[in-house]
Formats: structure tokens, C-alpha cells, sequence
DNA sequence: TTCCCGTTGGCAAGCGCTTTCCGGAAGTAG
DNA sequence: CTACTTCCGGAAAGCGCTTGCCAACGGGAA
């Protein structure tokens, strides 16, 4: 037994096909309150649910929004993907997941199954890259993205826009102010810190990271400190951890006891909460502790994260806002703004918060 | 510029739409070489994508698989869609995601929202619950998965059944054997606890949390130890928090110090590690230490809260590995079985692992 | 050379719904 | 009572794609 159609419906209730149309799914038409009534009642006993997907064909819209991050189980994907989910379910629409590990290539792949679903919007959520090895994925990726636009598509990108992305309509992006952020918590930092400081990057050109690393190494300037020297590995908690291994034996080799302890010890800032948490696994399991022989600040401030001791000091970023700021943009234009704003209206900017806890504690 | 339709790109290789859908779109019939080719460079050359929609209607077929959670930002949800994404790619189809807090009616809704999608299959991952208040909303719940599976419908369920589903067909459960290992980190516990037990549940009638608890107090009897207390509130963190707070202030006021003080701690079982983690932070707040005041365990080994010092003891569940089983089920049948397999074939049944880790270590 | 079968491309009929357009009925004004 | 507007239901034309069926064609066997 198949599901049962528009059609049926209308014949049992004696009226036409688009009548029932009309009744069941909004319509500006509204027939007569006894014929929409028998409809109802007629779709009721028959348990008919509209086909979505011929209503996307005869409408071109489908209710959907893609979404698109590198891996739906890291907790800072997951807390934007849930504002998302929200957004989207505020707009009536279903979120369409793709998770693509990062590459451009995928990205694009994942841009063009939207398109071919016919998603009225397209979150990307990844951070952007602009390492060489990336410049033709991001070259095709841009294409496609523009190419959806051009068809009517919206897409909003969280971060930064993507690498040679020209189209004017449709695209927005959601600023995230991870440079600027990474100074202040430098400068923060700094106040309260005699040593030196290194950084533990993502792969140089991922763009997130390097905004990250740059601000940092601005604000330590700023304080007048010199440079912290940046060791890189994966954006990822075992990446940390393979830097926090490599800290944990300089800092062990190093001279310590002597009066000048405190400038010789190390305050480590890891791009992402997930690294710092793998870069203070390292330490510990080298048997060093934090902050007493070396601080630890993280970025992102990810929830699950917040009850690691020592807490962590991090910037803590509006996530679940982000994830939300994002599907608006690319949603309906509220209502009631005519000609005040500006037309290509800021899509939002975010901003986050400075947030110094127990791990860059100077006191051992 | 709207995209370009197949015929188009039929018109400009100068064959019939038909022929270039069967160039295109995988069909039983290859046209011959020449043909093919020219149709595929009129596609390319207007950069056409099939539309999913219509190809859908067509074939009556989406490529989408619905995956309904509580909350996608919850690591347990995360890490079970990661399994269910990493198997839709196998199947070359995409993930339709749905969050509900947990709601019968919230999940009914989901369910009819793809089925008007026509998902091929559904993946619930939520926990049932057997409320009396639930009641209607599973029987609604119930029907409504009925007649998706009815209609061709695939839909697996991950811990158990939901209630009152009669489907036969089409109807898939991953079991988890949550008692039996609740069960097993009873008694492994009460090998080296000598102290009392209490278990931190969810609400009465959530299934996964019931079973937990239910195998805890069967382990601990087989170990002939006196039941536990059950403390009941929310299955998240705060839930913990709020349990955490309660037997943090019967910990202090008991009397301790004498010399039955080992018999006088207390060893807490919360059935999942969010809960666990914030029964420890309520702890920590009111300054007593892990597991030196308390013992601590929990349940799912979340991949995140690993580096969660001390070290949680729990069981660990193939969180992925569930998502992946629960979607394959849906998904087509493996080839290469004709009649010697069951026919109602198990969908596969996990086995989790009991893991002591110092949260749980007797001395302080 | 003739006949028959196997291929191969095209025609056309849907898939289930929306929406434009049209005709008739009802309502209003003159 | 007639003329004009308004409203409302229905007929029909798609939306973009798939697929059953048919006709034409080519080749091998007789």
C-alpha cells in the first residue's frame, strides 16, 4: 500500500485536486469553510501526508538547508549544528547534514548534492584553508558555491569566506573575530605571566588557526613580550597531544629551581580547546601538572569541555549563536525593512569572550 | 538563470531527453559510445546537476536517510551520527537530521516530516521512555512509524523498540545490552569498594536509564551487596550536577574519620558520563575530592570526556559503531544471501566494555 | 536475397503537486 | 431588473525526470 496521494484525497472528498491543494498546504486562496472542512476530514482518514518532494518540483523550494562541517562528532561542529537545527526548525525547514572531513573537494561535492536537493540555503561550517595544496579545490568549491548562488541559492559561511568566492548575492558570512580575540587573550594572559609563551597551531594555512596564532603573537607584541614560538600540528585533540608530548620534554630538560623559575616556565596556547585538552593530556601523562609546571589556554570554550580541571582558560565563543546568526542570514529577510538598511545588510558579527581560568594560574 | 534541465542538455547533444537521462543517471540501458559522449560534454559544458527532487518523484526514491536524536550537541547524539553519516556515504545517500528533545509527539512529527520526504529509512537514536504521560504520544508515535514502514518505509531504533511499534516489516532494533553491563560494572565495582552504592538515574520511564539501573542493583546482588539508593533527575549534565549537590551535602554531614570510614563512602553510579561529570563538578564545588570523598562512575565512555581527570570509570559503548549498524540495517540488503540467513535478520546486537579507571579507585 | 532477432533511440505517459486561467454563481449598484 | 464586479471551484498545464513501449536499423543465418 502506497501512501496516499493529493488526488485521492480530493476525490474523496468530491472536490477537484486543487481544491484539496489549497486546503491542505497554504495557500493565499482559501476556499469556503464546508468544502475545507470535508477535505480535512478526508485527508484525516486517509492519513495523507503531502509529498515534499513533489511539492519542491512544482514550487522549486524544497525546505531544506544544507549544512556542511568536518565532523558532526567534534563538540565544536556539534554546538554550531545544533543552532542551526534551531534556526532552521524557526524558518519550518529540515537540516541536511554533510560532513566532509575538511577538503575542499568534499566541500564541493557536499555543495553540489545541496544543489541537487534543491536546498533553498547552504551552511558551511569548516574552517576555510589556503594552503597551495588547496588552491584548485577551493578554485572548483568557489564555482560551485557561486554558480548556486547564481540559481537562487543562499549560503552563509562561518568564519571566513571561501578562498575566491565572487558572488554578491546570496553570500554571507558570519564573522568570527578570532584574531582579535587571540590579542586580547594574549594581552590578558601576559598581565599575569612571567614566562614565555608558545603557540600550538593547526596546519599552517588553515585559516582559522593562523588568525588565531596571529592575533596572539599582535597582542604578545602589544605587551610588550617577544614572539611565541609556534609549533603546528592537527587541528585535532591528537595533534595537541603530539605537541604536548614535544613540550613535556623541552620543559623537563630544561633548567628549572634555579631564581629565575617563573620566567623559565612555558604558557602554552593551543588554537582550540580540543588541542589544549589533548596538549595537557601530554603533559600530564609525562608527569607534569598544570599550571604549576607550565599554563594551558585553549580557544572555543566548548561546553562538554568546561568541567575539565584544571579549567581551562579559553575565549569563549557563541556557538550555538553562530550556528543560528548563520541560517537567518540566509532565511527569509525579516520583515518590516524597507530601503532603511543597507542592501547587502552585515549578516551579524559575533563576538567572544576573554575567559581566564584556573590553568594560566600563575600562583603553582 | 535558473539551473539547467536535462533537456537542455539533451536539446544541445541533439538527443532525446530520455537518452541523455540514460547517459546521465545510471540506468540498465548504456546508449552507445559516441552518444554517451556527446552527452556528457553538453552537461558539463552547462554544468548541469539532476534535480534530486524530481528524480525522486520519478523513481519514488529520495537517497535521504533521516536521523532523529535529542540533541545533535550532546556527545553521545554527536558520536552515534557520525557512525550513521560515515554509513549513508557507503549507501550514497544523505542524512536528514532531526532534533527533539526527546518528545514522543517532537519524534512523531520528525517521523512524518520524512516520510513526506519519503526518506528511504529512518534511524532513531533517542532513548524511548514508558511514561504514563508519554503513553499517547508513543501510540501515536507507534502508528506513525507503522505506517511509514507500511509504506515501504526502513527504520531502525537504537536500545529499544518503540513501544507498541507492531511493524514487521522494515522494523530494525541495534540492541544494547545496557543491563547486562550495568550489571557487570556492578559487581566488578563491588570487588574493590567496600563502601555503599548510590545510583544516579534519569527520570522514571526512560528506558536506557531504567535498564541501567535495573543491572546495577542485579550486579550488586549477585555480589551480595545491599541494593542501592536510586537518586532520579535529569538524564544531562545539570541532572548530575543536581544529584552531585545533594550527595555531596549527605557525604559531609555523615560521620567519618572512625574506623568504618572505607565502609562509609559512598560509590556513585550515574547511567551515562555527562550525568557522571556533573555529579563530579557538584562534588568538586563543595570541595570534596574524587575518588578520595567519593568514588565516581559512569556509563558510554564519551570519547570527549576521556581526558576528564580523575579518569571516569564506565562502560564503553560503541557509540559509531551503533550509528553505522542501525543505518546498515536500513540500508539494502547485502548481496549474496539467498535463503540461508533468517529472514527477520538480526540487525546486530553491540557489546560495550566495562572500564575501571581511577575515578573508582579505592585508595584515596 | 529474405527473414528474424537483438539493439538502440525516441515517444509519451506518468510521478504528486501547484498555479494560472476560466467560467459560472453570487453579490452590489444603478 | 439589468449590468458589473467579486469570489470560488475546476480544468489543465506544467515542474524535471524516468521508463515501458515502439519503431527502425543492422547483422547473421538460411
Amino acid at each position: 500500500m502506497a501512501a496516499s496521494t493529493l488526488t485521492e484525497v480530493a476525490r474523496l472528498a468530491g472536490v477537484s485536486p486543487a481544491t484539496a491543494s489549497r486546503v491542505l498546504n497554504g495557500s493565499a486562496r482559501k476556499p469556503g469553510q464546508d468544502i475545507a472542512e470535508r477535505v480535512r476530514q478526508a485527508a484525516e482518514s486517509l492519513g495523507y501526508i503531502p509529498n515534499a518532494q513533489a511539492q519542491g518540483l512544482a514550487k522549486s523550494s524544497s525546505g531544506l538547508i544544507g549544512l556542511i562541517v568536518h565532523d558532526i562528532a567534534d563538540p565544536y561542529f556539534a554546538a554550531i549544528a545544533r543552532g542551526v537545527q534551531e534556526a532552521a526548525r524557526e524558518q519550518r525547514k529540515m537540516v541536511l547534514l554533510a560532513t566532509t572531513g575538511g577538503g575542499p573537494a568534499e566541500e564541493r561535492e557536499a555543495v553540489a548534492a545541496f544543489a541537487a536537493r534543491r536546498a533553498d540555503s547552504i551552511v558551511i561550517a569548516g574552517s576555510r584553508s589556503c594552503r597551495a595544496e588547496d588552491r584548485d579545490g577551493n578554485a572548483e568549491l568557489a564555482a560551485e558555491l557561486d554558480r548556486y548562488c547564481r540559481n537562487g541559492g543562499q549560503v552563509a559561511v562561518v568564519g571566513h569566506p571561501v578562498v575566491g568566492a565572487t558572488a554578491d548575492e546570496g553570500y554571507h558570512v558570519v564573522r568570527v573575530p578570532n584574531q582579535e580575540l587571540a590579542g586580547r587573550l594574549a594581552t590578558e594572559l601576559a598581565g599575569n605571566w612571567d614566562g614565555d609563551f608558545v603557540v600550538v597551531g593547526g596546519p599552517e594555512g588553515l585559516l582559522t588557526s593562523d588568525d588565531r596564532v596571529r592575533g596572539f603573537q599582535e597582542g604578545l607584541e602589544r605587551a610588550g613580550r617577544r614572539p611565541a614560538e609556534v609549533l603546528r600540528s592537527a587541528f585535532n585533540r591528537s595533534g595537541g597531544y603530539d605537541a604536548g608530548l614535544e613540550l613535556a620534554a623541552r620543559i623537563k630538560a630544561a633548567p628549572h629551581g634555579d631564581g629565575d623559575a617563573a620566567a623559565g616556565k612555558l604558557c602554552i596556547f593551543a588554537v582550540n580547546d580540543v588541542m589544549a585538552i589533548g596538549a595537557a593530556a601530554a603533559l600530564r601523562s609525562e608527569g607534569l601538572r598544570i599550571p604549576r609546571d607550565a599554563a594551558i589556554a585553549g580557544f572555543d570554550d566548548i561546553e562538554t569541555l568546561r568541567d575539565f580541571r584544571p579549567a581551562l582558560s579559553t575565549v569563549r565563543l557563541p556557538l550555538e549563536e553562530i550556528g543560528r546568526l548563520a541560517t537567518r542570514a540566509t532565511g527569509p529577510r525579516p520583515a518590516g525593512e524597507n530601503g532603511d538598511t543597507a542592501e547587502g545588510v552585515s549578516p551579524g558579527e559575533v563576538t567572544g569572550e576573554v575567559t581566564l581560568r584556573r590553568s594560566t594560574e600563575a600562583a603553582a
